[in-house]
DNA sequence: CCACCAATCAAACGGTTGTTTGGTTCTCAC
DNA sequence: GTGAGAACCAAACAACCGTTTGATTGGTGG
């Protein structure tokens, strides 16, 4: 780790920016190349192909993802504890690392089909684990007895779409933003009468 | 209307379909003009340019998101009401038209600068009917004083993330999905004690 | 000082891209 | 039955694509 990146880091960011400011298919060898100031045909001394490249940035994407969510979901917390640090964590995960995150998100179908099935595996994992919180609180009572499949696309596709609009030079920390979003799934928006 | 297509929207409803199956850039005017039968150079006759004919997509998308949620919220019904109309309109339509839909949520980045901007307006014009509702029921203490900007990203997230899973082979139909996602927003997942 | 090796260049490859041009076919109104 | 216009073809255009090959550079350990 520490502070030195090697050069084959710095085309995966390089890589991960272009990717997903223009799409993958929008951004040339070419264009990669010259951020690097090399050749484009130098690229291939780092890389086995384009697609290989996409690849490479989708997995690091959902495997970061994964590793700072499963402590949570396997945690002894009460569900209603662990549903709102997922969904905070979760958020700051996706403000952290915007350009994986995005190209993980958006080029799924840009992957051949072989390697698009090993992201596809990565993805339902993380979906278990996003429902197993739900199912668990259902189960014990905390959760009211909703359904669990709707509830959990419904929270995914709330904190997905972050890396659409968050800034970190806007009016609200990544950390604030997630506490927001677990307030309202666990609470919703409705004021209520005293008694 | 009616049941008559013309072949001008035959192409429309072809290419919606591809683009946003493999993306914008991924698909060529061959591959357009293959599923028409016709040779690529024909597809000029009912086009400007490809960039022009996904301008066209784009703008068919958001105009018809848009003219089915305006009347309720400039309804004259309770804030609470109007935002699970809101919400179940919204999941509605994107059920009904995901190719489109897919479209303009995916392929922003492939426009020109000036066409972009223009769609952008549109997006925006949205975004703020939809502020418009939580603000007024904040307003009028029917919500609680929440963020509304997170508040209504977090909702935008959530129905917009529905052309990524939905199919209408479902275990349920997009009313059923619109009416549980307004539930969650509303009421929260937490259940709660008897007094 | 030599041998090694990572990093890069230079040049070429076959293929595909979006778009233009000018001509052809077909149908239908008058 | 003739003129008009819509629908489409055939062919070409320059530009760019991802990838491969073999040579070259510069630094580093022995």
């Amino acid at each position: 780790m520490g502070n030195e990146t090697t050069r084959r880091e710095e085309l995966l960011v390089v890589a991960a920016r272009l990717f997903s400011r223009k799409g993958y298919h929008a951004t040339s060898m070419q264009d990669i190349a010259d951020e690097l100031n090399i050749l484009r045909g130098s690229l291939y001394h780092y890389i086995e192909s384009k697609e290989g490249l996409l690849y490479e940035l989708m997995e690091l994407g959902i495997q970061t993802l994964m590793e700072r969510v499963r402590p949570i979901v396997e945690s002894d917390l009460p569900p209603d504890e662990k549903l709102a640090r997922l969904i905070q964590q979760h958020t700051v995960t996706i403000a952290s690392y915007p350009d994986f995150m995005a190209v993980f998100l958006h080029e799924l179908k840009s992957l051949s089909p072989p390697r698009r099935e090993r992201i596809l595996a990565y993805r339902q994992e993380y979906d278990h684990l996003v429902r197993r919180i739900l199912v668990e609180g259902v189960e014990c009572g905390v959760f009211r007895p909703v359904d669990v499949r709707v509830v959990s696309f419904a929270l995914l596709g709330m904190v997905n779409w972050v890396y659409q609009w968050y800034s970190p030079d806007g009016p609200r920390s990544a950390e604030e933003i997630g506490a927001i979003f677990a307030n309202v799934v666990l609470q919703g928006v409705l004021e209520r009468p005293e008694k």
